[in-house]
DNA sequence: ATAAATATTTTGACCAGTCAGTATAATTTT
DNA sequence: AAAATTATACTGACTGGTCAAAATATTTAT
C-alpha cells in the first residue's frame, strides 16, 4: 500500500502546518506533530528522516499550494489587466489566510540560508512567480496596455512588490490595512508597468 | 560607573551580533554571547534580564544603525533624485554587509509575531523609513520631478519595494544579482513616482 | 477457509545532549 | 571592609532521535 504511506505523510505535514500555525514554527516539537496527527511520537520519524525533513515537505506543500491558487485565479479571466487584478486579489486573499500562510512562509525564508533544501524549494517557487509575472507583462504588452523595456525585470519586480507589501502588512499587525496594501500594491505595479 | 555598565551592554550586544552572524540567530546560546564578548557565562544575565532581552536590544541597535546610515547618506546630497539614489545606494551598500545585516533583520522579522517588543522596535523603524520616503517624495513634487497623488502611499511603497528587493536578492543567494536588484529597485521606484 | 508465518506499522519509554537561568564563590573596585 | 562585578558549577526542563516490543495487516501453507 504505497498510497497509504503517502496519505500518512500528508497527514503529518498537515499536522505540522497546524501546529506551526498555533504555536509558531520554532516551538513545534516532534511530539506536537505527533499529537496534532493523533499518532504516537515515533511516527514522524518512521515516515520522515528527521523533523527538518517534515518541515521541508511542508515548505514544498505550502509554496506549491500558494502558486496553484494564484495560477488558478488568473485562469478565470481573459485580459492582462484582469489577470493582474485576479493575481493580486488571490495573493491578498484575506487577512486570516495571509497571516497564517505568510507568517509560516516568512519562518521558512528566515531559515533558507541554513537549509540548502529550503533554498531550492524557494527558488522553484520564485520561478513560478516569475512565470506568472512574465505572462501578465507579455500579454499586457501585446494588448497594448503596458509599456516596459525589460520584461524579465518587470516580472521579477512584480513579485518584489507583492512580497514587500505582504511582509510590511504582516509586520505592522494592523488587520485593517489589508485592503490598503492590496490596492496600493496593485496601483504601484500598474504604474511600474506603465499601465495606460 | 554608569558609563561602564553601558559599555558592557554594548559589548554584549556586539558579541550577540557577531555570534548571530557566524552561527545564525537561532543557534546562538548565552554561552556564545559570553564567549564572543570574552566574558564568562554569568555576565549576560547580570546586565540583561534574559537572552531575549539581549536580542531585543540588538534588534534596536540594528534598526537604528540602518536608519542612521540611510539618513546620513541622503544628507550628503541636494535634489530629490540625488537623495533617492543615495538612499538606494546606501540600502544596497554591498553584498557582504547586506547579507549579514539583512539576514539578521529577517530573523527578527520572523519573530515579530511572537515578541511584542520586536513589533514595537520594527514599527519605529518603519516610521523612520516612511519619513525618509515622505521627504524624498515631497521634495520631488516640489521640484517638479515626481508626480504622485498620495504622498503617504508613495512613501510606504518605496520601502515595500526596497524590502521586497533585498529579501528576494538574499533568498536567491546569487551574489552577482546585487547590482541588478539595486538598479531594478531604483528604476521601479522612479517609475512608480512618475519620474520625468 | 483457517491457521501459521511473515512483514509492516505503531507505541512509548528511554537516552544523550543542550541550554537558560541560578546560586554561590572568587575577585576586583570603591 | 563593603559593594559591585565576574567566574564557575550546577539544576531542572526540554527535545530529537532510537529502539525493542506490541499491534496490525498481509502473505503463505495446510
Amino acid at each position: 500500500m504505497a498510497g497509504k504511506a503517502e496519505a500518512r505523510k500528508q497527514q503529518l505535514i498537515k499536522a505540522a502546518f497546524e501546529a506551526a500555525t498555533d504555536k509558531g514554527y520554532e516551538h513545534v516539537t516532534l511530539q506536537d506533530i505527533a499529537d496534532y496527527a493523533e499518532v504516537s511520537k515515533g511516527v514522524p520519524n518512521y515516515y520522515f528522516k528527521s523533523k527538518g525533513d517534515v518541515f521541508a515537505h511542508l515548505f514544498e506543500w505550502l509554496t506549491q499550494r500558494i502558486f496553484e491558487n494564484e495560477r488558478a485565479a488568473m485562469d478565470e479571466v481573459e485580459t492582462a489587466e484582469e489577470k493582474l487584478q485576479a493575481y493580486i486579489g488571490q495573493v491578498f486573499i484575506s487577512p486570516e489566510e495571509n497571516r497564517t500562510f505568510y507568517q509560516l512562509y516568512l519562518d521558512f525564508l528566515a531559515r533558507v540560508k541554513q537549509e540548502p533544501a529550503y533554498q531550492k524549494i524557494n527558488a522553484q517557487f520564485y520561478e513560478h512567480c516569475f512565470s506568472i509575472g512574465r505572462s501578465i507583462v507579455e500579454q499586457g504588452i501585446a494588448e497594448g496596455v503596458y509599456e516596459v523595456e525589460d520584461v524579465e525585470q518587470a516580472a521579477v519586480m512584480i513579485r518584489t512588490m507583492i512580497d514587500g507589501s505582504l511582509l510590511q502588512w504582516l509586520m505592522r499587525g494592523e488587520e485593517s490595512l489589508h485592503d490598503w496594501y492590496r490596492d496600493s500594491c496593485h496601483e504601484g505595479i500598474r504604474r511600474m508597468l506603465g499601465a495606460k
